[in-house]
RNA sequence: GGCCCCUUCGUCUAGCGGUUAGGACGCGGCCCUUUCACGGCUGAAACACGGGUUCGAUUCCCGUAGGGGUCACCA
């Protein structure tokens, strides 16, 4: 009867992929929501809501050292500034050690599973024999077929799961195809530790099976535990119901861009330090989506254009470089694209208590083609802010020579003659003042705007005037006009 | 080292037996222009290699090479 659902189970047929798609993102509290883990989190949203499915998540914070709640908050923080709204509560995996050891007690009544007395240096010495015969490193098997009653008296023991002697276990899975693996590849692991406590390769199976997941959506660096994970799976479908082999997806890592996985070397992994490097949640959730995936030849998508398009299929096989200069861009049209008042509010934050929502509001349209990130658009916003008289930087400093100042001094009073405050009124104004100097535009143009802004580049000059407001631009003329 | 996975321009990708191999970032040129940008046009740039299968392989199969992942009483 076992044989013949294991027999089953081995072709790689389940049923899981016909129930309701239930999928889970299982970060665990590290203190930064790693960009990679982010966006297995965003293809496992994605594929939930593509498939009217439900999302849940799961905090696998059973490292008690490392699973603060500041560390938990911060995992949530960033999922939710992305945008990645999870079904129900989440689950704490520290929570539920009752019912993971309750699993492994199961496995161990039923002959599937069995004391093992080893101490850890006996398993170390072990390994080093391995190692030095240049053989694989697993465990051996020692207490397998051993009776406990051999062991010393109140020895401590680990329960090891009973893993098949022979034949081979195969996934279907969703992004890599069919992956097999020889049973003997397969050691005999560890579900119950010494001290009672789980093991993450039976926590996490226990709670994808309670928790009812259908898709196991996550990094490829764990496609070799499925194999292990497959082993309780089917060990405990003679024990319990409901316990069936989900489908599983096992999406290729982000490498930095010399290709090793991405480290802390690679510059930011965190998705927090995407945000305060000015990168707009809209961006880092489009971009994170095209790195591995792709929808013929779309590079922008909203939520719900992703949510529409995404497929599990569609997620390329090979790891993908992490490009800054592309989210860079990418930022850049989101940051074109977004409304002008959500934008003044993000930049006033940016530049502090002098700001003017309303102003940023009005410059918006002008400042935002000219910024990648907001941090640039809060910097090429600080103009319409600064206090009188300005601070010139270099190069606007060494433009105000003699003749510039002389040239401000015939501007302003032209200006203070103009009624007409208006971008065009200014505009003629001021060509008309080019023709009869004979020059371009230009020559007028850079000394008013070191006067206006302090710099040599803002937005067009007559927006600068007009967002300035007539009076505070003759004043800022006047204060570097000669004589 | 064992096992597993991967391989289209420098990078992200489209392609799912017959295409001038497409798009995007970056790079070069041109245009627009009062600066800087935006935008538009345009150029260079790829099927890792070797065998098969086939009338025909970027596409299917097998090797080779290269890259990556994983081998705990961590998660």
């Amino acid at each position: 009867m076992d044989r013949i659902r294991r027999v089953m189970a081995s072709s790689g047929e389940t049923a899981a992929g016909q129930r309701p798609v239930v999928t889970r993102f299982a970060p665990s509290p590290t203190g930064f929501l790693h960009i990679g883990n982010a966006r297995t989190g965003l293809f496992s949203w994605l594929y939930a809501r593509h498939h009217g499915g439900k999302a849940l998540l799961r905090i696998e914070d059973t490292d008690k050292a490392r699973s603060t709640q500041e560390a938990i908050d911060v995992i949530l923080e960033g999922l939710d500034w992305l945008g990645l709204e999870f079904d129900g509560e989440p689950v704490y995996q520290s929570e539920r050690a009752e019912r993971h050891a309750e699993v492994a007690h199961k496995l161990l009544e039923a002959g599937r599973a069995y004391k093992c007395f080893a101490t850890t240096d006996e398993l170390t010495a072990m390994r080093e024999a391995q190692k030095a015969a240049k053989q694989p490193m697993r465990y051996d098997g020692r207490w397998r077929d051993r009776d406990p009653s051999e062991a010393p008296e109140g020895a401590p023991y680990t329960i090891r799961i009973k893993t098949p002697e022979g034949g081979e276990t195969v996934i279907q899975d969703a992004v890599q195809g069919r992956v097999k693996v020889d049973n003997r590849e397969i050691d005999d692991f560890i579900l119950l530790r010494a001290d009672g406590t789980p093991t993450y390769m039976l926590a996490v199976v226990v709670d994808d099976m309670d928790m009812g997941c259908t898709h196991i959506i996550r990094g490829d660096d764990h496609l070799n535990n499925a194999f292990r994970q497959i082993q309780v799976i089917d060990a405990m479908a003679g024990i319990e119901d409901g316990w069936e082999r989900p489908v599983y997806a096992h999406v290729p890592l982000i490498h930095g861009n010399d290709g090793a996985k991405l480290s802390k070397r690679h510059g930011a992994l965190g998705v927090r330090d995407y945000r305060d490097m000015g990168i707009l949640p809209e961006t880092l959730f489009n971009y994170l989506l095209r790195l591995g995936w792709g929808h013929g030849d779309q590079e922008e998508f909203t939520r719900e254009e992703a949510i529409a398009a995404f497929d599990i299929d569609a997620v390329g096989k090979g790891p993908s470089r992490f490009d800054m200069k592309k989210l860079l861009n990418m930022n850049g049209h989101h940051i074109r694209e977004a409304d002008d008042a959500r934008l003044a509010r993000l930049t006033a934050d940016l530049i502090g208590p002098q700001a003017d929502v309303a102003l940023l509001t009005e410059a918006m349209p002008v400042l935002k083609t000219r910024a990648r990130d907001m941090n640039e658009l809060a910097e090429g916003a600080a103009f319409l802010f600064k206090q009188r008289p300005l601070a010139m930087d270099d190069k606007a400093a060494a433009l105000l020579d003699k003749e510039a100042r002389a040239r401000l001094s015939a501007i302003s009073t032209r200006l203070h003659g103009e009624t007409d405050w208006t971008i065009e009124a200014l505009e003629a104004n001021l060509k008309a003042y080019a023709d009869e100097l004979g020059l371009g535009l230009g020559k007028l143009a850079q000394p008013l705007r070191a006067a206006l802004t302090g710099t040599t580049t803002s937005p067009g000059i007559f927006d600068v005037l007009v967002l300035l407001g007539r009076e505070e631009s003759l004043a800022r003329i006047d204060a570097q006009a000669a004589g």
